[in-house]
RNA sequence: GGCGGCGUACCCAAGUGGUAAGGGAGUGGUCUGCAAAACCAUUAUUCAUCGGUUCAAUUCCGAUCGCCGCCUCCA
């Protein structure tokens, strides 16, 4: 089997990975401000990590995943004064949503979810840390970090510090001593959440707490950093920046970034208003069909966001629910099971994992097993070949947490006619129906079973599209029909 | 202005120095009372454009065009 390469923005290549404590991997991503709903960006960023955590566990590795949540900032302060409402309740409330978002998206608990208002004594001690050592300096009430004392900053970015100030539209203020300096502490003014400290009272600057509960979970260095495209300048340089200053070397060995998902080709902002909240999404598909439509791009490039293409997710869903359905029916009536994987398919989808996290070309491969599987249980009698890859058909899936919804097949057969009487049923009471249980479309099937073999066909087929259109989907087999309600 | 990414069929999307995976949609067929599913066939002489290197490039190099992002908060 191949070996994990991961692209590192660092290099802007792909790169092996190799954990810092063999069989260990730790690693830390960038969660949310909340201060506002999640939309389909912030959903890319949580499940495409959710899917490297899956992986990486596959692979054997014992993984710390933290997951933060930014819990005070001056999104948050304004948006709550805006509303009326205290700025800690308006944080709660949005990390009650996100949980409740993501839950739905099957998106798996990290091993550490911290807020960053659990640890601003943390954050105090390190500030302190880098104002002892002179990296950052206090003025007015708050406290900066002195970007000009860092020896290689910009490398993540790839940008200079020169570069940077020539072309820079960095509002000027007159508290810093270089336009760069970013603000660790802020001076809180009247009203204002505010914590003690040597500076008196005042709250975390954006960036700080980031290094300082990547460190507090993980140490430094750690071997994975990730987020989305956007925070690697100035987030993730900064970042960088205080911790490098305070441990002397390395902070992370590998960077990952995700790209945007686009709306009419444009980033999805929730500052342009160009975005849909999951929420939102979640009225028109279902979660597993939004989790399919995230994972069929690579992670690095723009996703563009369509209804269309929602739409085809949501068929290659139902293909892989129907497909599994009918192979496992097939399965059962032959008696034929294994609890072993198709070892080929397997490795190639480890292939494609390893190859920087290929969930597109894993996609395919997943699709290319449901097709050999049904090709050679039409063809054949099923044997323990189908039941390995059908085995891997759901390990594949589990790794990409795609949750399926499990189809029941129901079956009718002829032989359950001999006890039908034909004549208690009617067609009105059927198309009557707000809603068909599935005992009622079992009912029906059984009816248009007998009706055609009656060769009564007007009438069954009325009765296929009336249960069509209570979504349950109808297969017709030899002297049997199989049900799905979908 | 600085830095970075992307450009493969109708749509989505892999991929490689040796002549284009997969999915959806379409078309023709097999099967079916009709469907659905499945299967078979078919859909890019071509990988934004133009040059260069090479026996050979979509894949390497250079230039051009187009789209997008970051440089201010942002997954």
């Amino acid at each position: 089997m191949s070996e994990l390469y991961i692209h590192n923005t660092v290099t802007g290549k792909k790169e092996k990975f190799d954990p810092i404590i063999p069989g260990k991997v730790k690693m830390y991503v960038c969660g949310v401000t909340v201060y506002d709903r999640c939309h389909l960006g912030h959903a890319r960023a949580v499940v495409f990590f959710d899917v490297v955590f899956r992986y990486l566990r596959e692979l054997g590795y014992d993984v710390t995943f933290v997951r933060n949540f930014t819990d005070i900032d001056d999104k948050i302060i304004n948006r709550a004064n805006k509303e009326g409402v205290f700025w800690k309740d308006l944080a709660e409330k949005y990390i009650q949503k996100f949980h409740q978002d993501f839950a739905l998206l099957n998106v798996l608990k990290p091993t550490h979810e911290p807020k960053a208002t659990e640890h601003i004594g943390d954050i105090i001690d390190f500030i302190s840390e880098l104002e002892k050592r002179g990296f950052a300096y206090f003025s007015e009430g708050d406290v900066y970090f002195s970007v000009r004392k860092s020896a290689d900053y910009g490398y993540l970015s790839g940008r200079s510090v020169d570069d940077m100030r020539s072309g820079a539209r960095i509002e000027v203020s007159e508290k810093k001593e270089d336009p760069l300096d970013f603000a660790l502490w802020k001076k809180s003014k009247d009203g204002e959440p505010a914590w003690e400290s040597p500076w008196g009272l005042g709250r975390p600057g954006w960036h700080i707490e980031c290094s300082v509960m990547s460190q507090f979970y993980l140490g430094v260095p750690f071997d994975i950093h990730g987020g989305g495209n956007d925070l690697i300048f100035p987030h993730h340089e900064n970042e960088i920046a205080q911790s490098e200053a305070l441990a002397g070397n390395r902070f992370v060995n590998y960077w990952i970034h995700n790209g945007f998902v686009t709306l009419n080709k444009e980033k999805m902002s929730k500052s342009t208003g160009n975005f849909f909240a999951l929420e939102d999404i979640y009225n028109v598909c279902e979660p597993r069909v939004l989790r399919m439509f995230l994972l069929s791009s690579r992670y690095r490039d723009p996703l563009d966001y369509s209804s269309e293409l929602l739409e085809e997710s949501k068929q290659a869903v139902f293909r892989l629910e129907k497909s599994i359905t009918l192979i496992e029916y097939a399965l059962q009536k032959h008696g034929v099971s294994s609890d072993k994987l198709d070892e080929k398919s397997y490795l190639d989808f480890c292939d494609a994992m390893n190859d920087d996290f290929n969930t597109s070309k894993a996609k395919a491969l997943l699709f290319e097993l449901v097709r050999s599987v049904y090709f050679s249980i039409v063809k054949k009698t099923p044997d323990t070949e189908a039941a390995k890859q059908l085995n891997t058909i759901y390990k594949i899936c589990s790794i990409l947490g795609l949750d399926l919804n499990k189809l029941v097949p129901v079956v009718v057969s002829v032989n359950d006619l001999n006890n039908f009487g034909a004549d208690n049923i009617s067609f009105d009471s059927l198309a009557g129906q707000e809603s068909l249980t599935m005992d009622q479309a079992k009912e029906f099937a059984l009816w248009r079973l007998y009706l055609r073999k009656e060769k009564l066909f007007d009438k069954a087929d009325e009765i296929r599209s009336v249960l069509e259109k209570h979504n349950f989907d109808i297969s017709d087999i030899q002297d049997a029909t199989i049900i799905l309600k979908i």
